[in-house]
DNA sequence: TGTACATCAGTGAACGCGCGTTCACTGATGTAC
DNA sequence: TGTACATCAGTGAACGCGCGTTCACTGATGTAC
């Protein structure tokens, strides 16, 4: 049953999406092993020939998620992004979301392999916020990362709370539309801040 | 091996209470019944006495780690609550720190009984927080409401991605100095922002 | 108030179960000639 | 280019382990007389 090199590579990488979408949805100790390599299409036993644990694939994986929300936020304006990102579809939509809003909380359990993987896709996120003009204010680089910071902690606080309540409680919707029009309210507003 | 009813009682509440600091420090998964019952002084076959499962004792200790931080919001200047919330103390004490920030990424896959625990904490705490004078700017009150909301938001989101870093990254500081800052600032100013 | 008995919080062994990980095996791919 | 053999991704049974939960038992408390 050995495979093409190239088959392979593209098996590994479809394992680490896999595994990227499902810790998302329901948490790095709410997938097993055995559950994820069927999620992608093989059994349980070749899983150590890729990795050498699920603490490694779990790193892998947030490097995956992460940078796949950064790669989205890049080259969009930030209040689109901030409309998408503090919106009732990311909150009900966790295995298609934020990484760090759906494991943010988790990862700081974990082993500081995989906080250094968060610790990445935090920078690169920022990077991708920075170089949009809107945020930049004055025009200052510090004050542009600052205001990337800020920024991005309030969006992740408001999906974490709005998530940690009931469904359908009314509580769950009025965090997004509170937090998504506050954190706009200076960006739409053509006048800088300072 | 029988105890009085007030002794009944007391153990029961001291259970809840060890659950809260532990299920904070280490999230729900990462404590197991032997092991909780063992740090309040007791074996694991008496937890079914108190509990009818180890969801109803975490929904129990959400209430009771919840209450704690509303308590210790009450009647506290906001500004000073930033100031302690956001703080590196707070990042580094998850054990007894707030129990929105420690597992509030945890509770969106729980049942929906421990959400509606939390969306109750949650409306306790907003409710002190609204009660302070500073927060109320122009005094409208469903304005208060919405201010008080994203401070809370824009506090949790902090303290989550500042705990998702290593512990030692410049990053984790960067933060949690940032986004207390930007908190900060409309309290601080006297002229009120509307 | 004193005695006899029922109650039930707490004990510790045992349960089935799913977890992460290991291992002997398979067979198509990749390589050496 | 064709043949013989080594490689190794993928298989599926098996491992020890810790989990949440159950259960027969204990013995001091609470109650009925």
């Amino acid at each position: 049953m050995k495979v093409t090199k190239a088959q392979v590579q593209a098996n590994r990488a479809y394992i680490v999406e896999t595994a990227s979408t499902l810790f998302r949805e329901r948490g790095y100790d709410g997938v097993g092993v055995a559950e994820l390599m069927a999620a992608a299409g093989f059994t349980h036993g070749g899983f150590y020939k890729h990795f050498r644990s699920k603490a490694d694939l779990m790193a892998e994986a947030a490097a995956c998620g992460l940078s796949q929300t950064a790669a989205r936020s890049e080259g969009v304006d930030i209040a689109e992004f901030i409309k998408t990102y503090v919106s009732r579809w990311h909150r009900d939509t966790r295995s298609d979301g934020c990484t760090l809003a759906a494991l943010g909380g988790d990862a700081s359990r974990q082993p500081e392999a995989i906080k250094a993987m968060f610790a990445k896709g935090i920078e690169r996120l920022l990077a991708g916020i920075e170089r949009d003009g809107s945020v930049l204010g004055s025009g200052d680089r510090a004050r542009a990362r600052a205001k990337a910071i800020d920024m991005l902690a309030h969006a992740v606080g408001a999906i974490v709370l709005s998530r940690a309540c009931p469904d359908d409680s009314p509580l769950a919707d009025e965090i997004l539309n509170i937090c998504r029009a506050e954190i706009l309210e200076p960006l739409s507003s053509s006048t800088s801040t300072v």
